[in-house]
DNA sequence: TCTGGGGTCCTAGGACCC
DNA sequence: TCTGGGGTCCTAGGACCC
């Protein structure tokens, strides 16, 4: 039996890169790679964090996740430019389109990284990544990270290590020198929560834990534990998912622009993402069986309520109604910034039998799917309800869909 | 902190059952 | 009360990822 080879493909500041191309493709003679500059949300809306930055704006201690606010004062001159997914979903597309031709068994992990099994092919693996990497760049205009390792976790870790546009390979007999050297922090499934823990008792590098006996991590850290004592050693052995991998849950959330005061404006802004929730899990064919609502408020604390449901939904109103009782029944009065609903315990249409109470809403089921139709045809806002007239509130919130297309950047580079 | 939005998985405690 | 012992289901909260 040979060895494993697994790709994992990570795009260099994604959202930035695929800016700036974007920018470049329609006329602009700036390449915001080259310059300070980050895609940020907008502070008006309070919505005004980093979620990318370049390399020069990397430079000056810009961190993504950190406000816009805090990022400028680093950095004056600093170009902030609004994020556009759809935009970035169809530039994801394309990329795997490229990493299709290089092997079938392909697995999308998120908009800007995918894992490719590379194992018993004809041609050697680094000839093979350094093509695709041209390739990527040279037609869609963007460089990627390209991690090769023996399993998924370890090509993850590989092409972590410098970057941007380098192959980097991280085999069992390299992981002594190029991964055990590194801060507990680096590794996956480390966040700040256990660096700290593991800080305090005296664990700071890779190695270190990967030195520490087994079952003490077990039984201190649980199952999370055991699961990073292992990656800290190189093991995991789970297999490069193709194909759709089904969803479990659908959420949306919203932070508003203006503290929500009244039950009243509570009340719609949960309508309004109950409605992009039933839109999207009628559009997955699926009914989900728990709701949860949470909320955030202006003290950014946050407290949510869940409800198991007779039967499952996928029903606007039922959404609406039972995220209203849950709300009504937490919320302490208090200024709210956040507002998330979630539908969980999805099960497809097909495997769920129709019981007598679910044909009782088969008018109402009618309605939601006829309203669906005609929002597709002439637009999310074609049909909306009366109440959000003039209320200051998206009578939809959440979600995402594409419409441009992504042209090939080949007469650019 | 002038602190987004979409996911997955795990744990702890209480209810309830045998 | 010197207060069984599992098992399963449910809820709230928290950790992590991009």
């Amino acid at each position: 039996m040979s060895e494993r080879v697994v790709f994992h493909i990570d795009v260099n500041s994604a959202y930035l890169s695929w800016e700036a191309v974007y920018r470049l493709q329609h006329g602009s003679c700036i390449d915001l790679r080259n310059i300070p500059s980050i895609v940020g949300g907008d502070q008006e809306k309070r919505h005004g964090i980093v979620l990318a930055k370049s390399i020069p704006a990397k430079k000056y201690g810009i961190i993504t996740g950190e406000s816009v606010h805090s990022a400028k004062e680093k950095c004056p001159e600093l170009v902030s430019v609004p994020p556009n997914y759809p935009r970035y979903v169809l530039a994801s597309d394309e990329m795997i389109k490229v990493l299709e031709k290089y092997s079938p068994n392909i697995q999308r992990y998120s908009i800007d990284e995918a894992f490719l099994d590379f194992s018993n092919r004809d041609e050697y693996f680094l000839d093979a990544a350094l093509r695709l990497k041209e390739e990527i760049k040279n037609n869609l205009g963007f460089t990627v990270n390209i991690g090769i390792g023996p399993n998924k976790l370890l090509a993850k870790m590989a092409s972590d290590f410098s970057k941007p546009d380098r192959i980097h390979t991280l085999f069992q007999n390299e992981i002594k020198d190029k991964m055990h050297p590194l801060p507990i922090r680096d590794l996956f499934m480390v966040g700040s929560r256990t660096e700290k823990k593991l800080q305090s008792r005296g664990i700071f590098t890779i190695g270190d834990l990967a030195n520490t006996k087994r079952d003490y991590i077990h039984s201190w850290l649980k199952k999370p534990g055991l699961l990073i004592w292992e990656y800290a050693n190189g093991i995991e052995n789970s297999p490069v998912k193709n194909g759709l991998i089904p969803l479990k849950s659908v959420g949306n959330s919203t932070t508003m622009p203006f503290d929500v005061e009244s039950k009243e404006e509570a009340h719609k802004v949960l309508l309004a993402i109950s409605e992009m929730i039933g839109l999207r899990s009628r559009d997955l064919n699926s009914c989900g069986q728990v709701i949860s609502v949470s909320i955030k408020n202006h003290m950014f604390f946050s407290y949510s309520h869940q409800r198991k449901l007779i039967v499952p939904t996928n029903c606007t109103n039922t959404i609406y109604k039972t995220a209203r009782d849950l709300f009504d029944e937490m919320w302490q009065g208090e200024p709210l910034r956040n507002f998330s609903i979630n539908l969980s315990q999805l099960v497809s249409n097909d495997f769920f039998q129709l019981s007598i109470l679910e044909s009782i809403n088969k008018k109402e089921e009618m309605l939601d799917r006829t309203i669906d139709s005609i929002r597709l045809r002439y637009g999310q806002n074609s049909v909306i309800r009366s109440c959000f007239l003039y209320s200051g509130i998206d009578p939809i919130i959440g979600g995402v869909v594409a419409e441009e297309a992504y042209p090939m950047m080949s007469s650019i580079l």
